[in-house]
RNA sequence: GCCCGGGUGGUGGAAUUGGUAGACACGAGGGACUUAAACUCCCUUGCCCUCAAAAGCGUGCGGGUUCAAGUCCCGCCCCGGGCACCA
């Protein structure tokens, strides 16, 4: 008989008992070995946490005791990201200050996490809406703003006309939407704060290969950053304007036959006067303002563009002069706004040039085989001839080699590749035909010559022809006997064409062509011709004084929103219209009170309304910061400001917050130096979703530290563990609108909280998304009623079983939650439990057994612990070791294999000889009957794995 | 389109370096207990054939390497995520 347990009784009892003894406070000052476990600080919203939710926090909890029990001094810490919207949404429409939200959805969040049994140490709790914590937010910002890394901008923004408020390009979804309300996002001028993250973005990609998170996130990551590398290159404009182009195929200078300038390009206005068809370029550049951020979303959509008559610019490579467009498929925003088309090499100036009728050179061939010493060099057309009639294609089959290939011949003096494949092809099929069109550019390949005895280095064209007429000429023998004429089909091609790269090559070329965007060698390039694109790329770039360079996707941070609720920037604006930080002394700059939080809708933020703070006196510091102040010291003339009205963004605080953890009291510093080097870096971070941004913020922020000296680590977090989220029942994500919300205190009242947490970490891997199941939870439940039963079988002698598998359960579940594989965890505990009810256990092993649990479930095994004898927490004994010898069976099951076949076991030593294997083999009936068929010629024995018998 | 992950029973998922595929749990079926139900306990549970045993098939699909492939290689299909005219 299994014993229920009264969960709430003893959960209630246990966590005002571990309250009350502080037995979860971290000591900054022993010398035991740190561990920062850190998960994703909540958003306090007012919906509350559903199950979903905690999952993270459950993790988090368990691999913080597991390191506490394991002789580490963890530090485990919870606060809240309390600035933002929706508070401030919730403010406008109750009327009433933001903070009376917070704080009641903040003791809600508390609430609700404490009955979890959570072991954070609530000392250290912090919340970015405090003053005392965003005084130190204001002071990372005033350092940035004195090291040239904020500045102020008056580009066009994202501007969202329903939040009322800029938005950083990280804000936006792909579709050029707000990601809160979903508003089409418009382009406005306006004051912006901006960050400069992109000096930063070299740093943030190379420390990545540094760091343990999951690759997809890294992945993500690298993305984000987009960084390209090629060159800056210089064209002389017929205006003598000079326009620097982005590329990263300098190596194909030669093949630029035209560029593209951005409609937004300054070049492009400047010239007005020179550019003889003004009016049809003005209105294109007015309609690509204007449909820009609505059909950007559209790939599909054909190429645009305008010729501007009257400029021409000189590629520097060859001194030609080559036409210049303006077309929206050139963003200002990214690179130098201008390219140099190559339509060759890039697939959307060939679809371009293709349209506007634009010469397409082609200057790299794609190459095959190896370099080879001495080749012979031969150039040739490789023919294949479509009958329309039969839809058949002819090719060659050679009779030595005895393979299929196109129809080769070498050009003769004068010849087009064209040319040489007719002619060709009528010699060695009699086939007549004509010229349709080329499969490829040029490509060469280099190989060995069977029949001649030498390298052969090929540079060949292929060619598609078409038949004129079905009366082959006769082709003479000779001719046949090497190699004969084959009609195939297309399916054909594809089966017996493939073999050969290059052939491949050309056939998927005949039925999809694209143009060659890969590397290769040189041609049509005056002196660099045979170079590899990569020497070339460097000798072309230094030949037209071109800058090797890498440019990025990830754009400047733009810092500021319109908003009432976030942190007020630590500025003030002299009358000259320059920005002086507030001194230091004087922060935090309090967020004053308001009698309305809605924005004001001229893009101001509610703040601008309160003249009484606007407007400061004070004066200028030597070190040029403004001190407030009624009067001014002698020396100083007292001067009027008024202060910066915009609010930070809300990933802010969240950008360094989990640095105040280590020292969340400190009120001279953002943090100690030796309590900081004592924490750093986190060592588990744990979360999920918003990932990617935070992350990129965050570790912006840290390596600014770093520079300035107040961190001592280059990246913030170690290792990162990616949360799998929990659906609904039904397979949807839980939400109010689909009524499937599961609340964590009704199950919590239900089965209680220990067994919430084992069916959450039991669902499945920790990174999957997996749906909630009630029938799961109630298998959790039945696993911890038996735990709870576990004492009544023990007896004196327990089992050999039980304390094997005792052993292995041990190691087990400590390296399974060092790995947070902790569903594997639980099966462990679970196959122990087996045993151990049948087999029965000691009293020994029954103390270390709760010890293994205690982690997962802490006010079971606490209680169980208690009612054992003992007087002290389960949570400050240590984790058990496991004996190697006894978690490694002396017995074991090997499957015995008749040639490959699995057919049948034996039970032997793990060590056992070959020799004993094959004759315990021997007795079972099974494999006994398959040996008795013939005899055995190879034994394959792994000890320990598999035994493979190969019998004739 | 490009880049990352993935595809294993009715379900969630296990499976060191290739070595008995399906651990553990849920669900389902059968039985015990009970006046009855719930709880609990015992048995069965990849598919197919079968009274049973044995044989056969089986980790998205098609090939390959190997004594041996969920695992490695090549070519496809499908799903999830990220990026998306980024020069």
């Amino acid at each position: 008989m299994h014993k229920k347990f009264e969960h709430s009784e003893i959960e209630r009892k246990w966590q005002q008992q571990w309250a009350a003894d502080k037995i979860y406070a971290t000591n900054d000052t022993t010398d035991k070995p740190k561990t920062f476990v850190l998960d994703m600080f909540p958003y306090p919203s007012g919906e509350g946490l559903h199950v979903g939710h905690p999952k993270g926090y459950i993790a988090t909890d368990i691999y913080s005791r597991f390191k506490r029990m394991s002789g580490c001094e963890v530090l485990h810490p919870m606060g809240w990201d309390a600035f933002g919207l929706p508070a401030e949404n919730f403010a406008i429409k109750n009327k009433v200050h933001p903070r009376v939200a917070v704080d009641k959805n903040v003791a809600r969040f508390k609430e609700q996490l404490e009955v979890l049994g959570f072991d954070y140490d609530w000392d250290r709790e912090i919340n970015t809406t405090d003053p005392e914590f965003y005084k130190w937010t204001q002071w990372i910002f005033v350092q940035l703003y004195k090291k040239g890394l904020a500045y102020q901008s008056h580009e066009p923004i994202n501007w969202c006309p329903g939040c009322q408020t800029g938005l950083a390009n990280e804000d936006l979804e792909s579709d050029g939407t707000c990601e809160r309300c979903d508003s089409v996002v418009e382009k406005r001028p306006m004051r912006q704060w901006v960050l400069k993250i992109r000096e930063y973005a070299d740093r943030m990609l190379e420390d990545l290969d540094t760091l343990e998170w999951p690759e997809h996130i890294k992945e993500a990551q690298r993305n984000w950053i987009g960084r390209s590398e090629g060159a800056e290159i210089d064209f002389r404009l017929s205006t003598s304007d000079s326009v620097t182009v982005f590329t990263t195929r300098p190596d194909t200078l030669f093949g630029a036959t035209y560029m593209v300038l951005a409609p937004e390009h300054e070049l492009v206005a400047k010239n007005k006067d020179t550019i003889s068809n003004w009016n049809e370029v003005e209105v294109y550049i007015k309609e690509a303002a204007s449909k820009k951020e609505m059909e950007r979303l559209d790939d599909t959509k054909e190429k645009t563009g305008v010729k501007l008559e009257g400029i021409t610019a000189i590629n520097p490579a060859n001194g030609e002069a080559i036409p210049v467009y303006i077309a929206d498929y050139v963003l200002a925003s990214y690179g130098t706004g201008a390219i140099m088309a190559v339509p060759a090499h890039d697939e959307r100036d060939h679809e371009f040039a293709s349209k506007y009728e634009i010469e397409i050179r082609a200057v790299v061939r794609k190459s095959f085989g190896e370099s080879l010493p001495d080749p012979v060099l031969r150039v040739a057309a490789g023919a294949i001839v479509h009958d329309p009639k039969t839809d058949k294609y002819l090719v060659q089959y050679s009779h030595e080699f005895e393979k299929y290939s196109f129809i080769f011949g070498g050009l003769e003096d004068g010849e087009t590749y064209a040319e040489a494949a007719v002619r060709e092809t009528l010699e060695e099929t009699g086939y007549h035909t004509k010229f349709v069109r080329y499969i490829t550019d040029e490509t060469e390949s280099q190989f060995y010559h069977p029949g001649k005895k030498i390298n052969r280095f090929l540079v060949s064209r292929r060619v598609l022809l078409e038949l004129t007429d079905d009366k082959p000429e006769e082709v003479p023998e000779e001719e046949l006997a090497k190699q004969k004429p084959v009609w195939l089909t297309k399916d054909e091609l594809f089966q017996k064409l493939m073999e050969v790269e290059e052939e491949a090559y050309a056939i998927d070329q005949l039925f999809n062509p694209t143009p060659f965007t890969g590397v290769g060698t040189l041609c049509n390039s005056g002196e660099f011709d045979s170079m590899t694109s990569e020497e070339a790329g460097r000798a072309i770039t230094e030949k037209v004084g071109g800058r090797l360079t890498n440019t990025y996707k990830i754009r400047d941070w733009v810092f500021s929103r319109q908003r009432y609720w976030g942190e007020p920037f630590p500025i003030v604006h002299m009358a000259d219209g320059t920005a002086l930080p507030i001194a230091e002394e004087q922060l935090p700059v309090v967020l004053p009170e308001v009698e309305h939080y809605e924005p004001a809708g001229d893009g101001q933020s509610p703040l601008a309304n309160i003249a009484d703070w606007v407007n400061v006196t004070g004066y200028i510091t030597e070190d040029g910061n403004f001190m407030v102040a009624d009067t001014a010291p002698e020396g100083r003339e007292l001067v009027e400001a008024k202060r910066e009205t915009n609010t930070m963004p809300q990933w802010a605080g969240s950008s360094w917050y989990y640095l105040r953890y280590i020292d969340p009291h400190n009120s001279d510093a953002l943090i100690d130096p030796e309590k900081e080097k004592r924490w750093q870096p986190v060592d588990v971070y744990v979360g999920g979703d918003h990932a990617v941004r935070h992350l990129i913020y965050a570790r912006f922020w840290h390596k600014f530290l770093y520079d300035i000296g107040v961190v001592s680590t280059i990246e913030p977090f170690q290792r990162l563990e990616f949360l799998g989220f929990i659906l609904a029942e039904d397979g949807r994500k839980m939400s109010k609108r689909w009524g499937n919300v599961i609340n964590p205190d009704d199950i919590v009242k239900l089965v209680g909280a220990d067994t919430m947490r084992v069916y959450e970490m039991f669902m499945g891997p920790f990174e999957n998304t997996i749906a909630w199941s009630q029938d799961g939870l109630a298998g959790a439940r039945r696993f911890l009623e038996r735990v709870n039963g576990l004492s009544e079988h023990v007896n004196k002698s327990g089992s050999e079983a039980a304390t094997r598998q005792l052993h292995k359960t041990i190691k087990k579940v400590a390296a399974d939650i060092e790995d947070f594989k902790f569903n594997t965890a639980v099966s462990a505990m679970m196959m122990y439990i087996n045993t151990a009810e049948k087999d029965c256990l000691t009293q020994a092993e029954y103390e270390t057994f709760l010890r293994v649990l205690a982690p997962f479930a802490p006010h079971l095994t606490e209680d169980l612990w208690h009612r054992a004898g003992k007087s002290n927490s389960i949570h400050l004994e240590p984790f058990p070791e496991y004996d190697a010898k006894l978690a490694t069976d002396t017995e074991i099951t090997i499957g015995v294999q008749i040639n490959g076949k699995v057919r049948g076991d034996i039970t032997i030593a793990p060590d056992a000889s070959e020799a004993e294997a094959t004759s315990a083999a021997k007795t079972n009936e099974r494999v006994a009957s398959y040996l008795a068929e013939g005899e055995i010629k190879k034994i394959i024995y792994k000890p320990g794995k598999i035994l493979n018998l190969i019998v004739q």
